[in-house]
DNA sequence: AGCCTTTGACCAGCG
DNA sequence: TCGCTGGTCAAAGGC
């Protein structure tokens, strides 16, 4: 404190010599999202699948991976997963996921059912410079899950059933799902067409940080939930990380100027899903692709307005922070990898 | 008028 | 103990 109080220049200006900072709201700053999430809203490992999926109407996945990673780009707006990768696929396998919900197989097994049906579906293996399928698929473990995407050039929302009649333990360890598809060359310009409205508070360089990260907070009152974007010199987003859990629905969606239209089909339907604000942790109302329940999970579905070229990541360390990153921005590499593990 | 972005300062955790 | 770092605040300005 007194070692910033010289307050140079601009920022002498703008702020004044300071009256003592009110606490912040948050709790104790320390852990950053960590503790925020973690005192706010800690409903278990998949609280992050409710970050991750906003568009899911009841996120209470209850399953155990603890980390989801999904490699996406920019797949038009609803977007859904290729037959053989949908999550509904992946879990409907026997392989990955036994009757009784319990994983069975290992990281290998898993990427050679998941390559082998990828294979034999309209959605094959394609290497990285073929725009003309959708996906490919390397790699699967246990859940799928969705993806952010362009809010331009969406194509029909496409429903992927929900698995609930799987179960699904919390038994989901070290297994990966790493999907590859093709991207679009969609560029965003901003990272928060999600269906939530979200501020951006802050911005800083990290350390080492070719890219400036953004911190956006949901602006819906009380909502605890944060994220960091990461994005590229280029503008494209690299790294979007949720954090917290959204204790309400989506607000009605405000089309930007420049966005224009109006709200799309999901977009009225999935309002229609959040009229009701939950209340626990299992009846998130993140407009019902995503669904799942101590017994059994279910997927996001297709229709998510969101960025593109993200990838999408629960990391272990922290239970309801997901993550979300681009391939990489700087080579253009249009090579996604869904990843969960 | 209200909301959002920008941006430097502030602050706490960590090594 | 200190410096570094990441995360957040909040004034100012823009839309």
């Amino acid at each position: 404190m007194a070692a910033h109080e010289h307050e140079d220049g601009d920022g002498a200006a703008r702020r004044p010599p300071a009256p003592p900072r009110p606490t912040h709201s948050l709790p104790p700053r320390s852990a950053g999202f960590a503790a925020a999430a973690a005192a706010e809203t800690r409903p278990g490992p998949l609280t992050l699948a409710a970050s991750l999926f906003p568009d899911a109407p009841s996120p209470s996945f209850q399953g155990s991976f603890t980390q989801l990673l999904v490699a996406a780009s920019a797949p038009p707006s609803p977007f859904a997963l290729p037959p053989c990768l949908s999550p509904t696929a992946l879990l409907d396998s026997p392989a990955l996921f036994s009757p009784t919900g319990n994983f069975e197989m290992s990281h290998q097994q898993a990427l050679a059912q998941v390559t082998a049906q990828a294979a034999h579906s309209p959605y094959s293996m394609i290497n990285q410079a073929d725009y003309s399928l959708p996906y490919s698929s390397t790699t699967t473990s246990a859940l799928a899950s969705h993806h952010v995407n362009s809010s331009a050039n969406v194509t029909p929302t496409q429903e992927i059933p929900t698995l609930s009649s799987h179960t699904c333990n919390n038994n989901i360890e070290s297994t990966e799902v790493s999907q590859v598809f093709q991207t679009s060359t969609l560029t965003i310009d901003k990272p928060s067409d999600d269906g939530y409205n979200w501020r951006k508070y802050g911005q800083k360089v990290v350390k080492g940080g070719k890219y400036p990260r953004s911190y956006y907070k949901c602006t819906h009152s009380n909502c605890p939930v944060k994220k960091k974007v990461e994005r590229s010199s280029d503008g494209q987003i690299i790294q979007i990380i949720y954090r917290g859990q959204h204790n309400h629905g989506h607000p009605p969606k405000r089309r930007s100027k420049d966005g224009g239209g109006i709200l799309n089909e999901a977009d009225v339907s999935q309002e229609k899903e959040d009229a009701s604000p939950r209340s626990e942790q299992g009846s998130q109302d993140h407009c019902g692709k995503f669904e799942a329940s101590n017994d059994g999970i279910s997927v996001p579905s297709a229709s998510r307005r969101g960025d593109r070229d993200e990838k999408l990541l629960a990391s272990s360390d922290s239970e309801d922070e997901v993550k979300v990153e681009g391939g990489d921005a700087s080579d253009g590499n249009t090579n996604k990898r869904w990843l969960l593990y």
